[in-house]
DNA sequence: GTCTATATAATGATAGAC
DNA sequence: GTCTATCATTATATAGAC
């Protein structure tokens, strides 16, 4: 499963098995050592060419950066968050120590993180309006949290990885799997889930002010899909 | 910020303490030490109690997990991840310890958590089965793959609590988001995203056979929304 | 049950030879 | 540039007094 170690330089070798190693076992859990060890080179080498653990690690969110805006890499591509991953997930055997990383900068609050995730929204944004101006998407009520949305749903295959793969029956996230995920995702995106507005209309009354009125035989909360029911229609009290 | 600490016994303040701990650092980043100062007591009462630091984390993966499904909780209430989630989540301040646990024990790839979101998907394709059978939701061309899926989305506001939070402006996730976050997610989920049935059908050819026929004066790809293009239309180069 | 004191191991980091 | 040897600190965990 490792990398057979290319004709780098003693350097690189050392910050990627750092990055292998931060991104599957987190920064904390993983030890200066183990790194060295990985990289075929002595502890006090690594201290050596990095300074510090700390610094080791923000060389390693730089070099993450670099791949994904794609300074080095072959100059034609795509150069965002979103391009980038899905090129890292067709390949996801190849890239899943990048992809790991990726997913710990994002979840644990690094700036490196927050500025990947913040122009990852903001290019999101300026697609869904490019869209909408060009008639191919709907506009939202609230076009900002939407493209928050989009933007972390789309983050959802580096997150959940290993989840994902479980819940699916393979080891891991599987080509196959990502492969699979395209159709369902799509069908999503292009007619919901909802056959039918009511959801969305009982919400939307509910916010406007009213406990909503064009309500018929209410199933009563379907249970499921997270991010339901605002709160749920106050059984009658306020306006009664 | 801190919870004045209640009337608890001595072993469940220790618990408290370092599920907030685990849960704001992570495990290996939270020290025995640490818990300790929290919970008031010394280093050597936690082992005590607890016997390692590991038996503690598996006192708060079973304590969240109880929380979770409701053994305790008041009774009346439904008793599974996403119904407990909603419920946290609209009172994410007092809640917050719990929630970011729960974040990391699904990530961290613990085996608690894999068993978590494996219930969770079993009950995202329960009641999505239930509402297709009701006429009120769409069927799926692969219902256990969007099952995981509208799973996972559901799971987005507790895996990326502080990225949503700062990308909208406020310091973390707050009520007034978690509030703001309803109704784009169910227009989302009402009408989908895209305007016309385009991009899927495009999907759906290719992932059939041939590079798909239907597509008129195509706008290049909309170089947004991840999970796109199965594989970017082989630009004739294999039926060629 | 709770503490202080301590054992033992691992950690990040440094010194200095080659 | 690379190593061995070592330091100082912190970690988990134990012993034993109260």
């Amino acid at each position: 499963m490792r990398s057979p170690s290319p004709d780098l330089t003693t350097r690189a070798r050392i910050r990627d098995a750092a990055l292998a190693l931060f991104g599957a076992n987190g920064y904390s859990a993983t030890s200066v050592r183990a790194i060295a060890e990985r990289a075929g080179v002595s502890a006090a080498l690594v201290m050596h060419h990095f300074g510090s653990k700390e610094a080791l690690r923000a060389e390693c969110d730089a070099h993450i950066v670099d791949e994904v805006i794609g300074r080095k890499e072959q100059l034609a591509t795509d150069s965002d968050l979103s391009s980038t991953m899905r090129r890292w997930l067709a390949d996801v055997d190849l890239y899943r120590a990048s992809l790991d990383y990726l997913a710990r900068m994002i979840t644990d609050g690094t700036d490196a993180g927050a500025r990947l995730f913040d122009d990852l929204v903001d290019r999101t944004a300026s697609m869904i309006d490019a869209e909408v101006a060009a008639g191919r998407m709907r506009s939202s009520s609230d076009p900002r949290m939407t493209a928050v949305i989009v933007a972390a749903h789309g983050l959802v295959p580096l997150l959940l990885e290993s989840q994902l793969g479980r819940a699916l029956g393979e080891p891991g996230l599987t080509p196959a799997l990502v492969a699979r995920m395209t159709l369902p995702t799509l069908e999503l995106y292009t007619h919901g889930l909802y056959q039918t507005t009511d959801v969305l209309d009982a919400a939307t009354a509910a916010l406007a002010g009213r406990p909503d009125t064009t309500r018929g035989p209410r199933s009563d909360k379907g249970a499921g899909d997270p991010n339901q029911d605002p709160d749920p229609p106050p059984a009658r009290a306020s306006d009664n």
